[in-house]
RNA sequence: GGCCCUAUCGUCUAAGGGUUAGGACACGGCCCUCUCAAGGCCGCGAUACGGGUUCGAAUCCCGUUGGGGCUACCA
């Protein structure tokens, strides 16, 4: 009781006080979840909203709770609750309770704490575990809670039986669009009598079970984002909540989960919030405290609808495969409607969490802009230490057409030096310096008609007669040759440069002339000067 | 159509009645330099519009317009 007064109270004070940003220290467990619809794959704008209700939960020492919403059973999609799990470990948001892939799905690597042992083994998903005390936390093996819940609706008159067909239904709304009102059911299942109702189930006729909306009142609810919303409940449906296949509706399943699993923070996406009051109903319908609602703005594409497919990526694997650094995408789908106020752009997981409040969060939408996305990534993989980019360069080598080559962990490390401040992704290394793992197939074109002359290859083998009287050389000996070289043809340094350049990457960028000439060493150099010599026809 | 949300540089955003409207990405220029980058410096660039309230409005209120979402036995 004591309890259900201090959170009621903390939850009023908040709503009322935003100004005291996030203040309040003392609070119940709060416990959010993140519930996404196994569609196939993780949702960019999915991902940002698993992320804040991630870092809420972890600024406020709360518990944070996946849960899988798989009541559309037409919206079936093999092995996407795998794909979702596995993605979330990718991502490092590391939850509390719900599913897990068994085994851990590599946990430990990913630094997650999760005990999968203890578990209880997921009927309707192969191995996945759940973990909590709140389970099960996949919807489609909680139907008989929902079943018995439905029921107290039922005898509250909160809701009631519909029979009516699908034609019926369509012939109601087009006659109301015809008469340009508001499309809603009539309720007329709720005028059936009980001897009526019990006919109709005992001859197995298909029903769905309604929400009874009473008209006539303002439903209120209180959203952290945007304040006091109010609705009028004669414009709201008498939403289904059981379907005829005797699964929830989202609006029903969400409400009792939320509940039952102690949720106090329900932080999703904007297009909820035009359903929010029928939600808030069932609450009350229940005689249930609300959570705390807040609706994050949108995701939008560039032409500003809702980001979606087909104007671009949207899974998260895809920039994943794309190369993108889960750090970057992280910090960059944080940025998305959020900020702490400072001038800090770039930010670690911890660094969110510490600085995270609902409060913040914008009210209009943003648009998904990769232009950001790509600094970023540039600016964490710069704060990767030289053994993590030599880990990932190799893995990455390993399914690049260089696969059957050969290269030492000091030859890559001398590649990454020399690359860092030039990739914004590991791949840049093997696609924008690829001399450095076999000889240039080619020659720039504009490269070679501006820096390879008639005289070029004369003055190229004065080149390589200095460095083949060298022994090791240090990068400080290769430049001291090629002056030399210059000095004695009587032109200047930059002539040699840019043609020694050209003929050992076969491009005109680059690292430096002299780093390059070191990793790659003095044979190799003075052979693909020989090439280029032989090959390259002005 | 109805309901709801929303509106600051191209994009992400700061500014909670008094600021030359700040930062970041992108873009342009300069410096550095053997190239390409990186880095440093500089620049370009915004309060949708109209009414109020106020000594004073990006900020509060109303309206208009624009944008978006929702309007399913999908989530």
């Amino acid at each position: 009781m004591r309890g259900f007064f201090v959170f009621h109270t903390l939850k009023s004070i908040t709503m009322t006080f935003r100004s005291w940003k996030g203040r309040m220290s003392i609070s119940p467990t709060i416990r959010v979840r993140f519930a996404p619809s196994p569609t196939g794959y993780l949702h960019v704008g999915g991902l940002r909203t698993a992320l804040y209700n991630y870092l809420f939960a972890r600024k406020n020492n709360g518990t944070f709770v996946l849960r899988i919403e798989d009541t559309d059973r037409t919206r079936y999609v093999e092995g996407a609750v795998e794909n979702l799990l596995k993605t979330l470990v990718w991502a490092g948001l590391e939850y509390d309770e719900g599913p897990v892939q068994d085994a851990g799905y590599k946990m430990q690597d990913s630094g997650f704490r999760l005990q999968v042992s203890g578990g209880r083994v997921s009927s309707n998903y192969q191995g996945v575990v759940e973990v909590g005390e709140y389970g099960p936390y996949i919807q489609s093996e909680r139907l008989e809670i929902y079943k018995e819940h439905i029921h107290q609706l039922i005898e509250k008159k909160k809701a009631y039986y519909c029979f009516c067909t699908q034609e019926r239904l369509e012939q109601l709304r087009e006659a109301q669009q015809k008469e340009k009102l508001q499309t809603k059911y009539d309720k007329h299942c709720l005028n059936l009598s009980q001897s009526e109702i019990e006919e109709n189930l005992e001859a197995k006729i298909p029903y769905v079970v309604r929400l009874n909306v009473e008209g006539n009142q303002t439903v209120v609810t209180d959203d952290v984002i945007r304040g006091r919303v109010e609705f009028d409940s004669n414009l709201i449906d008498d939403q289904v909540l059981v379907k005829s296949d005797g699964y929830p509706t989202y609006h029903f399943a969400n409400v009792v989960d939320d509940h039952l699993m102690k949720i106090t923070h329900v932080i999703r996406g904007e297009e909820w919030l035009p359903s929010t009051p029928k939600h808030a109903l069932l609450y009350d319908a229940f005689e249930w405290e609300k959570p705390v609602f807040a609706h994050l703005p949108l995701l939008l594409n560039p032409d500003k609808s809702k980001l979606s497919k087909r104007q671009g990526d949207v899974a998260v694997e895809d920039y994943r495969s794309k190369g993108f650094l889960n750090e970057a995408l992280v910090n960059f789908v944080a940025l998305l409607g959020w900020n702490p106020g400072t001038e800090q752009e770039l930010f670690s997981m911890e660094e969110l969490v510490q600085q995270f409040s609902l409060e913040r969060v914008h009210q209009a939408g943003a648009v998904f802009n990769l232009e950001k996305l790509n600094w970023l990534n540039f600016e964490h993989l710069r704060k990767k230490s030289d053994s993590e980019v030599l880990q990932m360069l190799k893995e990455q080598l390993a399914e690049s057409r260089f696969k059957n080559k050969q290269f030492s962990d000091e030859y890559l490390l001398q590649v990454i030096e020399a690359m860092r401040p030039r990739m914004s992704f590991v791949k840049d290394i093997i696609e924008q310096s690829s001399y450095f793992f076999e000889l240039p197939a080619s020659y720039e074109e504009e490269g070679v008609k501006k820096r390879w002359k008639e005289e070029t290859p004369s003055q190229l083998n004065r080149l390589i007669e200095e460095f083949s009287s060298l022994v090791n050389p240090t990068k400080e000996q290769y430049e001291q040759a090629l002056h030399k070289a210059a000095e004695s043809l009587g032109i200047g340094n930059g002539k040699l440069i840019h043609a020694v350049r050209l003929a050992v990457s076969g491009v005109s960028g680059g690292p430096g002339l002299y780093d390059m000439l070191f990793i790659l060493g003095r044979e190799e150099v003075i052979r693909r000067i020989e090439t280029a010599i032989e090959k390259i026809k002005v």
